[in-house]
DNA sequence: GATTTGC
DNA sequence: GCAAATCAACGCGTC
DNA sequence: GACGCG
């Protein structure tokens, strides 16, 4: 029985197939997740998680778990967190054999907070999420690197990844102290100014509708108990595609996809992430005409000008 | 996948 | 003892 | 209360 961690981990039905469109196997997903633990527990430990399981292959629906079940070995890390009308208790990513024991249990994708359970109310990142309406990933790459501009300008060092899907989310490590709202807030006003610079391809609207085909600059992912793709994730798609963390120059190249790298294929890449950590800056304040109105309400950015 | 329930 | 049944997600922000 | 998202 392979030790991991020094524990014991058995994969039941390592041959079971979980990718039909290309035989990818229960056995290959733990392998995987084995082999790149070393890269991901720094950006998800301490982190609540919620999972998702796929035991009879992504094909079918998945089972969504957000607790941890007793029947988890009891060396793997909870965190009891408070919730409207109580608590909950999440699992937590802080040893190999924990991704090892997931992959067992079917767990295909894991999504994890954006702040860690020593402040748990605290937010260590601000992330930007880049939803495409549509297949075009070219107005993805180009917006994310005016973002990256415009977050360099505010004295943030922002970090990139592809989501395995369809966008890409980027993220700038913040001192931690500010509130998710006070996050959020900051967000809003950063992603309000990037969409009225190119209101015909971009847009804060809540509703498809005012969407109108353009990309999405969705910010609500930060906020308490919310959660993202865990980078270094696999995606329950054809190919097993991962959220790849990727260099800033590999955004420049039309090569870039946001689905482009399955579990096979992952191996021998550099670290972009590897400064993450020494890269927390403080968030940066807003200006007064930045400040939300007496209504509290925040505006989306429409295709004609509005004011 | 793991555990509980029913025969 | 063995097979069937049961459970595993819902919270935040916006409109 | 529904929408949108994860
Ligand atoms: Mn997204
Ligand atoms: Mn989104």
């Amino acid at each position: 029985m392979p030790v991991i961690d020094g524990h014991s981990i058995t994969i039941t039905h390592p041959d079971k197939i979980l990718f039909p469109a290309d035989g990818i196997t229960k056995g290959e997903l733990a392998e995987y997740y084995q082999r790149i633990a070393g890269r991901m527990i720094p950006h998800v430990r301490d982190r609540p998680l919620h999972m998702n399981r796929y035991p009879g292959g992504i094909q079918w629906n998945p089972i969504q778990q957000k607790r941890v079940p007793d029947s988890f070995p009891a060396w793997i890390e909870r965190a009891t967190v408070d919730m409207k009308g109580g608590t909950i208790t999440h699992a937590l990513i802080d040893n190999t054999a924990t991704l090892v024991y997931l992959a067992q249990y079917n767990v295909v994708t894991v999504h994890v907070w954006l702040s860690r359970i020593q402040a748990i109310t605290q937010p260590d990142m601000v992330m930007f999420d880049l939803d495409p309406a549509d297949e075009d990933f070219s107005i993805v790459r180009k917006t994310a690197l005016t973002l990256k501009t415009m977050l360099e300008d505010l004295k943030l060092v922002p970090f990139v990844k592809t989501t395995g899907s369809r966008g890409l989310h980027v993220i700038a490590p913040i001192t931690v102290g500010p509130t998710f709202e006070e996050v959020h807030l900051f967000a809003d006003a950063v992603a309000q100014r990037l969409a009225a610079a190119d209101p015909d391809h971009l847009t804060t609207e809540f509703t498809k509708q005012k969407r109108e085909g353009r990309l999405f600059l969705d910010v609500n992912r930060n906020a308490y108990a919310q959660t993202a793709v865990a980078p270094y994730a696999v995606r329950a798609k054809a190919g097993a595609p991962v959220a790849l963390p990727v260099d800033w120059s590999e955004v420049e190249s039309p090569r870039l996809r946001p689905d482009g790298v399955g579990i096979r294929h992952v191996e021998g890449r550099d670290d972009p992430w590897k400064s993450m950590e020494r890269s927390q800056k403080p968030l940066p304040p807003l200006t007064v005409s930045q400040l939300p109105d007496r209504s509290g309400r925040r505006k989306g950015v429409s295709r004609k000008e509005v004011r």
